[in-house]
DNA sequence: GTCTATATCGGGATAGAC
DNA sequence: GTCTATCCCGATATAGAC
């Protein structure tokens, strides 16, 4: 096997059992066997165990600022830029699920070993936020709301989502599940309606519909 | 030191140190450290470690079943329903801060230790909420829309907002954070005001019946 | 029930051949 | 760059005195 590949195959089998098992619970050896490389080509390429995370971090969130920073830019009306971005983000993390899951699992662990690079990421998304919110309530059509939880009420589902799919298809699979699982897009329209509809002070649509 | 005394202390720090680090980064020497007793005692009072996580789930878990299925039920009302079981839920997140970090924790790592019983009470969580959203709907004042993805839009951010404390505290304390940290009720209000929007036909505030 | 001392081993890390 | 063999520490777990 090639060098580069064996790199490669080594970072994904190491970003794959990160997930599942977390830092401390995963193992270097299932890491290797996964790779179907050495375990002694990680400490080569990549050097201690905290080093190979690290550079998972890395490859994972690397381009994930720039990407997220063009989500909605674009966009005038502060409303069509929240939704822009949102699902932008959704895509963005179905696209690679490793993502939400490491970042959740950093965020419940205190986010040690995240470095600041995602940290101001994160108050660059609330600065983003807060920004559209203003806008949108000096031309008087958000009502006032507080970012902070206006974002959560965004990113909360959008990860329980995605953390969530092994979890309902683990735990869930035996019982009877009356309603259907629902899809990304599922998920995209649910949030752009309710985000319309928390924000705005006009209703998000007609109601007459008797 | 009495004999309960000491259960009770080790329980309480493994209860601290397993939301800390996750079952895997966690210490049994630390544990027992914390708690200011002998190692030897876990042994003793519990057995193996994974028996130890076993009784702080279980003392966590204890009763939550029927706390949840008391919240709110009295209401005839399913929205007023909907928003007591959401609002009773974040008030016992907030006696209770270690339980929503081991739920998070368990169900990004697949909920394998958890058991059924948890499963169940989300099972009933999502009945409970679909049963509420046919009655709204069925009586004209609310949208249809998917119970699962309501249930997650509300609590993704409950989750977030607990678990994030120490992440927001550790990683934007250096940071300026220009909007100031949400209460509990600012929580509750905003959750309460973004149900209502998001489910009712008609804008939020109820209106005048015409 | 509580302690000290120790057994045991899993798993991270490395040396050195090729 | 890739492998085998091995080191060795840290962490779980236990034995046994008191």
């Amino acid at each position: 096997m090639a060098q580069v590949e064996t790199r490669d195959s080594l970072l994904k089998a190491a970003t794959a059992v990160f997930v599942e098992k977390g830092y401390a619970g995963a193992r270097v050896d299932e890491i290797a066997r996964r790779a179907g490389a050495n375990k002694a080509m990680i400490y080569y390429h990549f050097g201690l165990k905290q080093d190979l995370y690290q550079a998972v971090l890395l490859e994972l969130f690397s381009g994930l600022l720039d990407r997220m920073a063009e989500l909605g830019q674009a966009e005038t009306d502060p409303l069509k830029r929240l939704v822009g971005f949102y699902g932008g983000l959704v895509r963005l993390f179905a696209e690679r699920p490793a993502l939400p899951r490491l970042m959740l699992r950093e965020v419940t662990g205190g986010g040690r070993n995240m470095g600041n690079g995602p940290t101001k990421a994160l108050l660059a998304i609330l600065r983003f936020v807060a920004t559209a919110m203003e806008e949108g309530v000096t031309q008087r059509r958000f009502r006032p709301a507080h970012p902070l939880l206006v974002h959560l009420s965004m990113i909360g589902p959008v990860m329980l989502f995605f953390v969530g799919e092994g979890f309902r298809a683990r735990q869930l699979a035996t019982f009877p599940l009356s309603v259907k699982a629902p899809t990304l897009d599922d998920l995209i329209a649910h949030l752009t309606e309710s985000l319309a509809r928390t924000l705005l002070l006009a209703p998000a649509r007609e109601p007459a519909r008797s």
